[in-house]
RNA sequence: GCCGAAGUGGCGGAAUGGCAGACGCUGGGGACUUAAAAUCCCCUGGCCGCAAGGUCGUGAGGGUUCAACUCCCUCCUUCGGCACCA
């Protein structure tokens, strides 16, 4: 067995002082490549979903070096945030001294493995030097009219005592920390108005070729736009109107009702004096109850407020009803009820025996089923009916017609709506970047000069939240003066949520030790956009449309030339245990790194990650597997070994040698392992480029045991040359994969230099093919006999070999066969 | 419910219209060894057969094709995401 240990420090030791991770400082623009993982939240040691991230990266790093690449790899921290504070509060320890240690062994662990990061460029988002320019992005967003202050019905957790995103609400109205229920609450606060690039980040979707459509499909469900027609309804014996939202204007004859959200500023106006007590208590209870347990139970409730509104188009008398599962806001926050062709309609419709009216007949039918006999809602395009001169109409033409017909009578005009919501950022923690505002009794809000950035994060004694921002508490920090009036001010006490830290990172990257901008122009514009992302995809809808948005805008300002900030997107896919479940130290299941390495080796450890299943896919995570990755590791270890001092004669001279088939298949073998490895690579299948070398491996054994026989002595010594090449392309194509192991044998194989200097292996496309070919032959289908042919045999000398062979004649008996399918290179098939 | 991905031996997986199960793990047998470990060689989807060979087989059912794990239709299951978005 190879000593792991003392190759890998070796190994280890060797690329660090040689420098070999550090970035250009001028890439050469047709060769630049800036590979990026996403950066870790430092909370405790790296685990073993890590270790593939990270592994995965590195890999391919590897691989492009020695295609020539000039890279930049960076890794950095994303250090801000709540488990942070938490696990400082429990512990008592600053979050600062909590979160450093961890960066300390997480960045250690990251050095021991290896893993190929220029820590010049190290970036850690609490650093003054970081987090001055995160202010510095809010401050632009601020000047652009990006962000805004209001009050807002927020999620707020009570135990954590803070605001939530939604994308921080889990789907059972929990902390996505802490996991209590999350209640409402009013407060001012920050956003970003991320809505108003809710179009140019779906436009921008279509652009991105090279990412998952997955993450593509969630993040255009997650921006959800969707067009219809805003459509004005009178209220009857009033002034008002009320206006409705609507993607099947084809079904407003179809309208019975009308249902506005409980929340609705217009519902005491709406409501008659008979009615005020009910609809008071209604909207009451449905404030005390969260959208997800209105959502959660599928009942459709309502109250009738008492008044009457009037259909445009049909001159109908409809109901007004309150009814909390319509939502405030989306749309105008009131609905047109339809019960017959939307499903919701219908339940209300039902419960409070409101009349269900047919306007959409099913394409299958020539009569319309009477309204009573529906036991759901028919939601499918069909026929217009009973909706006067557009009767007949098809549902997509109708919807057409009818929105020209409500904008041409002044009814109402076509709209967009989108389901993205603006991006709420202020957090009421000590734990974050503070928000670099002030609030002047006399000015109003200003924002901080960028000059006096950044606004820094105090020392206080008691981060533990209690409703508000610890900030708030401390004097030193939120008394200032006005910039504009120099007057006594306060400072927002608020800090930002940790994805605006995160949402500019990748730029950062560029030129992370500038303290006179965030980053330079050139230098930003020179490596960015990154050329490949990896990381895992639950951040689908958080943190990749954020970083997506921020470059937009900054492309906006003239900061950037791109508008995009990821041409590729990897997502790697989880580490689970053996029985398929989440490794999580409550269960005690985890595998550490640092085990794995110290047991078998770093390149065992990521030929085993690498080998249990394509990238992009989950594991189950064994044992077993570093078994046979360290066999096989040293299976190759024991090859090149052996042939280390075999002479490197000329492949070409091939007068001595007896069995030329042999000779040339191995060197056929060795072309399309090098494309099949390398077309792997590429697409970070290192399984399959895996098996490939130990294929070629194999295959190298086999003519090691052959030659071994006395007769074949000679050929042994005409096979020595071509067999050396092919192991010192096996260590080449398997440097990415396991790097330590291949530096030492590339190494005792006489080269000086490091393997990462060596090109990366070329194949002869002529090469790819041997002078003969074996072909199955079928019949009707099945397998039934091989024939042999030259390669470039023209198909009709293939048929003839084919039927000229005996099992084929046998099966036949003689019978003319209907028809012969030559498939070159692969098979013949009989069809008898 | 909607969107997305997937379903192949005992296990991880390979093959994207052309010989299903590459490669590896596990298991079995053998060689080497005083012995063990390591290493090397052979076998390892089911059924029938001494064997040659035959036959079934990629979640289920239909279809297209000379040929389907692969394409089309219907359905089932699992995972991920979203979830009253009018």
């Amino acid at each position: 067995m190879y000593d792991f240990k003392a190759i890998e420090s070796k190994w280890r030791k060797y690329w660090e002082e040689q420098g070999v991770y550090k970035t250009p400082v001028e890439p050469d623009p047709r060769k630049k490549f800036y590979l990026l993982e996403m950066f870790a939240y430092p909370s405790g040691d790296l685990h073993i979903g890590h270790f593939r991230n990270y592994t995965v990266g590195d890999a391919f790093w590897r691989y492009q070096k020695m295609k020539g690449s000039d890279l930049l790899h960076p890794f950095g921290w994303d250090a801000f945030g709540l488990p942070a504070e938490e696990a400082a509060i429990k512990q008592k320890l600053h979050p600062r001294d909590w979160t450093g240690k961890n960066i300390s062994t997480s960045r250690q662990t990251l050095k021991d493995l290896a893993i190929s990061y220029d820590w010049d460029r190290e970036v850690i988002t609490y650093t003054p030097e970081y987090y001055k320019w995160t202010q510095w992005v809010f401050l632009q967003l601020y000047k652009k009219g990006l962000a805004y202050q209001a009050d807002s019905s927020v999620n707020w957790c009570p135990s954590c005592k803070t605001v939530l995103a939604n994308e921080q609400v889990d789907s059972e109205n929990k902390c996505w920390r802490c996991h209590s229920e999350v209640a409402k609450r009013n407060l001012r606060q920050w956003f970003f108005k991320i809505t108003a690039y809710a179009q140019k980040l779906l436009d921008g979707i279509d652009k991105l070729e090279h990412w998952p459509e997955n993450i593509k499909a969630m993040q255009r469900y997650w921006i959800g736009r969707s067009e219809g027609v805003e459509i004005e309804f009178k209220v009857q014996g009033s002034k008002s109107n009320v206006s409705v939202f609507t993607t099947r204007p084809d079904t407003i004859y179809g309208v019975t009702f009308m249902a506005i959200a409980p929340e609705h500023p217009l519902v005491s106006q709406l409501t008659t004096s008979e009615q005020k007590s009910r609809v008071e208590e209604y909207v009451k209870k449905a404030a005390a109850k969260t959208e997800i347990d209105r959502a959660a139970t599928g009942e459709k409730d309502g109250v009738f407020t008492g008044s009457f509104a009037v259909n445009p188009l049909s001159g109908e008398q409809v109901q007004l009803w309150v009814a909390d599962y319509v939502l405030l806001h989306y749309g105008t926050g009131v609905v047109m009820g339809v019960p017959a062709h939307d499903q919701r309609d219908f339940l209300f419709a039902k419960k409070y025996n409101i009349p269900v009216k047919v306007v959409i007949r099913p394409a299958d039918r020539q009569t319309d089923r009477p309204a009573d006999q529906m036991t759901e809602a028919f939601t499918d395009e069909g026929t217009m009916v009973n909706s006067g001169s557009f009767n007949g109409l098809v549902s997509t033409e109708g919807i057409r017609k009818i929105s020209e017909h409500i904008e041409k009578q002044r009814l109402g005009t076509r709209k967009t709506y989108y389901r993205l919501k603006d991006w709420l950022l202020s957090r009421q923690r000590y734990w974050g970047a503070p928000i670099p505002m002030v609030h002047c009794p006399k000015c109003g809000v200003q924002p901080v000069p960028e000059k006096d950035l950044p606004v820094l994060l105090p020392e206080v004694k008691d981060y533990i939240p209690k409703g508000r921002s610890p900030l708030a508490d401390e004097p030193s920090f939120i008394n200032t003066k006005c910039p504009k009036c120099n007057g006594p001010t306060q400072r927002d006490p608020d800090t930002m949520d940790t994805f605006v830290c995160s949402s500019w990172y990748h730029l950062r990257y560029a030129d992370p030790r500038n303290d006179k901008e965030p980053f330079g122009k050139d230098a930003v514009n020179k490596w960015l956009p990154v050329d490949l992302y990896i990381g895992g995809a639950e951040h689908a809808c958080g943190h990749l449309i954020y970083f997506r948005f921020i470059t937009k805008v900054l492309c906006d300002l003239g900061y950037l030339k791109f508008d995009e900030p990821v041409r590729r997107l990897f997502n790697h896919g989880m580490v689970l245990d053996e029985k398929g479940e989440v490794m999580s130290k409550s269960k005690g299941n985890v595998t550490s790194p640092r085990e794995i390495m110290e047991e078998y080796g770093v390149d065992a450890g990521r030929v085993a990650m690498f080998f249990a299943a394509p990238s992009e896919a989950e594991i189950l995570w064994s044992k077993n597997g570093l078994v046979g990755a360290q066999r096989f590791l040293n299976r190759v270890y024991q090859l090149v070994s052996g042939i280390a001092t075999l002479p490197n004669d000329d492949v070409r001279d091939t007068r001595r040698i007896a069995s030329l088939s042999e000779m040339e298949e191995l060197y056929c073998r060795k072309h399309r392992t090098i494309k099949q490895v390398t077309e792997d690579i590429e697409a970070l299948h290192y399984n399959t480029a895996l098996s490939a070398l130990m294929e070629l491996v194999n295959h190298i054994y086999e003519i090691k045991t052959l030659l071994k026989h006395p007769t074949r002595a000679a050929d042994y010594a005409a096979f020595k040359g071509i067999i050396r090449k092919t192991a010192e392309r096996v260590v080449l194509l398997l440097s990415p994969l396991a790097p330590h192991l291949c530096e030492e044998m590339w190494q005792m194989l006489g080269n000086k230099e490091s393997v990462l200097k060596a090109p990366w292996p070329q194949y002869n496309p002529s090469a790819l093919k041997l002078k003969q070919v074996e072909l199955a032959v079928q019949i009707n289908g099945k397998v039934r006999s091989r024939i042999t042919v030259p390669t470039d045999s023209a198909e009709e000398d293939v048929k003839k070999v084919a039927l000229a062979d005996e099992k084929v004649k046998e099966m036949l008996k003689g019978a003319a066969p209907k028809k012969v399918i030559v498939i070159p290179g692969r098979l013949v098939n009989i069809v008898s």
